[in-house]
DNA sequence: TATTGTTATACTCTATAACTATA
DNA sequence: TATAGTTATAGAGTATAACAATA
């Protein structure tokens, strides 16, 4: 069963990433800006860090967000070596619309459960995420 | 709640992906490979259906992998046009060890719950297993 | 004509290696 | 010397458009 508990939430996952479209945007793209926006502004290698690429792959991920206007760059009082970056208002603006867009996907998903196996779901929330803790 | 939840999947999700290594073909690669041994020998076509893909984006893919000697097309013999794409038994081997490595790390995760943490999964497997149909 | 697979081309995302500027 | 960011280059994965072969 192990196997068919793995196999279902990659399943799951995959089927709402497919749910993007409103920017066009590729997935680590978004992910930045979704980053930033949890996370606050950041230098490239935070970023490269945390999302698990490297910093050239990072950095050309910025280049394209910075030249699309929804993030900024700017240099770190501190450390000359260091690039802060953060979202733009355009940034801002299209985190909160694909978070809007994507929670109402799934809400209609979770409409067509019975009272019961939403209540199942809220039980096995804590437990999720305590499998995808670090 | 419900951002949550779909939050929580997103991040697991990702979790199990980086769990991969073994072999160094990538999650599409790999896609495909365990696509044909769980639904067996396909056309090109029904392969870029179900895994979501275009035609040509999945011609390149089945390419590379019929290089590494993992799968073998076949001309069907009913109908000239169409292709009949199939493991070898590198590829069947491959997706064995896969699973296994993958099942081992799941595994891995869930012994560091409870019974009853685990109980709780499991009724919320075929509620989970109802949001991802199509 | 319609369908199946393929080739041509282009863009995103990833990596490694090498370079620049700063600490 | 070591670190932060960047540039150069290459390969995987995706797409659309155009083509060949078969039905």
């Amino acid at each position: 069963m192990d196997s068919e508990l793995r196999l279902t939430i990659a399943r799951l996952a995959r089927r709402m990433r497919q749910e993007r479209a409103e920017a066009d945007l590729g997935p680590s793209q978004l992910g930045v800006l979704i980053a930033l926006a949890v996370r606050g502004p950041q230098t490239l290698g935070e970023l490269s860090t945390h999302e698990r690429v490297t910093a050239p792959s990072m950095n050309r991920t910025v280049n394209l967000l910075e030249a699309s206007g929804l993030l900024a760059r700017a240099a770190s009082p501190f450390d000359g070596r260091k690039v802060i970056i953060d979202l733009t208002d355009a940034g801002h603006a299209l985190v909160d619309e694909t978070k809007r867009r994507r929670d109402a996907w799934f809400a209609e998903r979770l409409s067509s459960l019975s009272d019961h196996e939403r209540a199942v779901l809220d039980a096995a929330l804590p437990v999720l995420r305590k499998l995808a803790e670090e």
